[in-house]
DNA sequence: CCTGGTGATACCCGGCCGGTATCGTCCCAG
DNA sequence: CTGGGACGATACCGGCCGGGTATCACCAGG
């Protein structure tokens, strides 16, 4: 068997991700001839063709955006096995749990509470993530569970147990006509005048099109609803972020959503099992 | 980052596994001396003891247990990166299925069947498999999907679906008494003298303790079946090896057995998501 | 006390990894 | 049409590291 080095994962995947092999190499932090030479002696490796070296500059070929996957994994695994190895000669068998910032937060609380009372509870450290981060941590090991949404993020590769689903509400201005309905529909706040939904980035940084204003953070949103230029619309629990300038709705037909607790594969540590079997129990009885 | 690459983890695996520097060297097909450097270099590196060299030979540190999950399946991942590049670029698509050899044999049949009329079917190559292979292809992967019994696989780390759950049988020689009932318990056939259950090999090769024949292969037990030494439990659907000489009666309080189809996470495939489609409808209709 | 077995150390060599300099090619400006 | 700039590939070189052999250090057992 012929075994790929990380380091040429490394490297193929910083090119792969610039699609240029000058800035590849400046953010590896080496000069651009000996990562041409390592990407090239991996194609000829492999037998295979990853890069388009084309006209209009660098291209993936189909195989190329396999591997750029495949390579992705990998590293994530081989970060992990650093990082779980170091943690496991830490004293104290800490874990640390990945939370999207401002999600769930009534849930949260009643999971630490809940937690600190079983009798396998080890110490948890809780750490707010931006969009998206919290499944990074549990891949590269950073983290030991996440609370996901698996609208966001992606379940896939890990283990993982629905902990509950809940209702989505819209978050409207205080004053505006329909903050005092009862009940709204997708379709009644998507049609209002001045009111067009923000814009959350993309996974690449940019922006959807729309006539929403761009948010990067709950903060902005909560001011610009606050100001009366925009709604959101956020599961029944994240309520704890709202202002008083803000009134939320119930929506009817809004999909609703369900929050998992996840775990990478394999895992066998008796806190980690402790801290599950309680999220999942506060989800029944909820 | 300090990045661990694949070599230091197969080095460390070869040695975590043998327990001595010689054999896992000679494993490896190099001399003893390096192999012992790499692994101090990997250890200095972590800042962690991965092994005790004691007086009686090497034992895993409890941080070296961790390495050896996280080296497997970090080099699993790296493995199958490899596989599926090269896969990526040959012609027709085909889809290698992992199937355990003699394992439900008719829904196998069924499946490949539906599949063959599905718009989005490829070539399908089935790979029998002894125990436990099945999962290592599909996690290095040889295999694009498998059907999988949770019960000797582990599904972790992969995507799946339920298939088909159903009863077991016992099977007993012909001739026997009990082969003429049409029902029993667990407990009826767990004490019958001169038919002691057959022991397969577990993980390390070794053999459970036990009164039963030790059997590699199904035709092994199948003969010993027919002879009148032993029984076995298989789920009801297994009954297309039976011999004339076998009798096969339901259990009625055996654990019920559920095939899974388990694929990769994050493929994406349409061939793939076509077969995972046709498994759960064959499922569902039956 | 010697001997066999095992892992660590000492020392050496070749290859590869990464650096600098330069080339070939394409695109575009003028 | 031509010169220049951008970009990836090639040529060449030096140092480090991975791997080899020889040997040491330590322990168990006769």
């Amino acid at each position: 068997m012929e075994w790929l080095e990380t380091r040429e994962l490394r490297y193929f995947t910083a090119v792969a991700e610039e699609l240029h092999f000058g800035r590849a190499a400046e953010r590896l932090g080496m000069a651009q001839p000996p990562l041409s030479r390592a990407v090239q002696r991996l194609e000829r490796r492999l037998g295979v063709v990853l890069l388009d070296r084309g006209r209009h500059g660098v291209a993936l070929t189909p195989a190329g955006a396999v591997l750029l996957d495949e390579a992705r994994a990998t590293l994530d695994a081989a970060a992990a096995a650093a990082r779980r190895t170091r943690r496991a000669v830490e004293p104290g068998g800490r874990l640390v749990l990945a939370v999207k910032a401002n999600g769930a937060h009534d849930l949260l609380r009643a999971l630490l509470d809940a937690y600190a009372r079983e009798p396998d509870a080890a110490e948890v450290e809780v750490v707010l993530c931006g969009i998206g981060e919290d499944e990074r941590m549990l891949r590269d090991g950073r983290a030991d569970a996440a609370l996901l949404h698996p609208l966001y993020s992606s379940l896939a590769g890990f283990d993982s147990e629905e902990v509950l689903t809940e209702e989505q509400v819209v978050v409207l201005p205080a004053g505006h006509p329909l903050a005092a309905r009862t009940s709204l529909t997708l379709a009644e706040v998507a049609d209002v005048p001045g009111l067009p939904a923000a814009r959350w980035p993309l996974r690449d940084g940019g922006y959807p099109p729309g006539p929403g204003p761009e948010v990067r953070d709950l903060s902005q949103l909560a001011q610009l609803i606050a100001l009366g230029r925009t709604s959101t619309v956020i599961p029944a629990s994240a309520r704890a972020w709202l202002w008083t300038a803000h009134s939320a709705v119930p929506l009817v037909d809004a999909p609703s959503v369900t929050t998992h607790i996840a775990w990478p594969p394999q895992s066998r540590s008796r806190p980690l099992a402790a801290l599950v079997r309680t999220a999942v129990g506060l989800g029944r009885e909820a």
